[in-house]
DNA sequence: TGTACATCAGTGAACGCGCGTTCACTGATGTAC
DNA sequence: TGTACATCAGTGAACGCGCGTTCACTGATGTAC
């Protein structure tokens, strides 16, 4: 059957969002396609007529994670005021929210782990919303140049990123919750102080 | 055929040897078993003579990764005079060497992201094998109680897993020098002042 | 010391299963006249 | 305005493939007598 005239986007979009957050929670190997498509209610079929495959999803999906993760903690920077703005960031970002919720949470945590091993289409897009995602946070850090601020939030993200993943593999909440807060001690002291 | 007396014995050791690599270059869903056991010269129907399943081997595997990478900290950190065993440590551990050789590194950047897609036997597995593995380093951390190094030990390594596993996500060789170096002055700067 | 038997690490065919992908088909809607 | 046709998002059976796991079997060695 025909559907109205933007159904076929409506439906990408789901595809793209729905996917985000599965790669995220499960990994590449843990995301099928079959699955996916049921829970938009739709058979597998169709799925050929959204995308090449499923490396060409995983690297949109990978373009989304980047910008919803990104656009969060820029909320978070703008819902206080600049001298606080990093602190939010790094509280948001070494929250138990966010530990407990990776489907909606940084791609860099969830995802860096498994690009050795995925094709360079998927390596592509990873590299370029990261570079996005640093560029676009970079302006939060200390630094009197671009480069050093840049310098900076990929030393600061990349260990956040470390703590969160580290936080969320351990099954005793006790030390996940020391694991976080050691790491928002030690993030916060060096950079808001 | 039989073998002489220790024979089952060293073909067990290794399989968790050559495992422990696989595992931490592919991730749990690039290693099969059949392929596993080709790399040894055998054939996949003996595996379950050592093992009782997949995730039995996968947990053995990151017991010996973990005591392995300690043990390659600890000797970084006797190399060299007890003032600068920390530097050594991070030195080491941020090297592009590691970064180049996940087979042989640390276990905490190559697989604690797929620890959360896991069954409880390998989970159980890495909350074992990581407690231990802070607990032998913690000594090289600053603080005045055995909790307080702990959770310096937490911040340090899962900050050195996170900027690792970025550095060998990116497919930049700059970029990923950049990142190694940044994060090797940080945690320098902050724990060996 | 010599012989018969038990052991068991390793072999390789076979299993069921879920996966990504393909393809002939459907049928409601947009378009051309 | 009414009609015939083209379009194409979505359907669902089918494909080949690799996987973890099972199992009847092999045969050199250790052990019992």
């Amino acid at each position: 059957m025909r559907y109205t005239k933007d159904h076929k986007q409506t439906t990408h979009e789901r595809l793209v969002q729905t996917a985000a957050q599965q790669f995220r929670a499960r990994g590449s190997a843990g995301v099928s396609i079959a699955e996916l498509m049921e829970d938009l209610q739709l058979t597998h079929g169709g799925f050929y007529r959204h995308f090449a495959s499923k490396d060409d999803l995983y690297a949109r999906a990978l373009d989304f994670s980047f910008a919803q993760t990104a656009s969060t903690m820029t909320q978070a920077a703008q819902e206080v005021e600049r001298a606080t703005a990093l602190q939010a960031v790094i509280e948001r970002y070494l929250s138990l929210e966010h530990c407990a919720n990776p489907a909606d949470g940084c791609p860099v945590a969830a995802l860096s782990a498994e690009m050795t091993h995925q094709p360079e289409r998927v390596r592509a897009a990873f590299d370029q919303g990261l570079h996005a995602y640093i560029e676009r946070l970079a302006f939060l850090l200390p630094g009197t140049t671009v480069e050093e601020r840049q310098r900076n939030a990929l030393a600061l993200f990349s260990g956040m990123a470390g703590a969160l993943m580290v936080a969320r593999a351990v099954t005793d909440g006790v030390l996940q919750t020391t694991i976080l807060e050691a790491a928002r001690a030690l993030y916060t002291r060096v950079y808001c102080a």
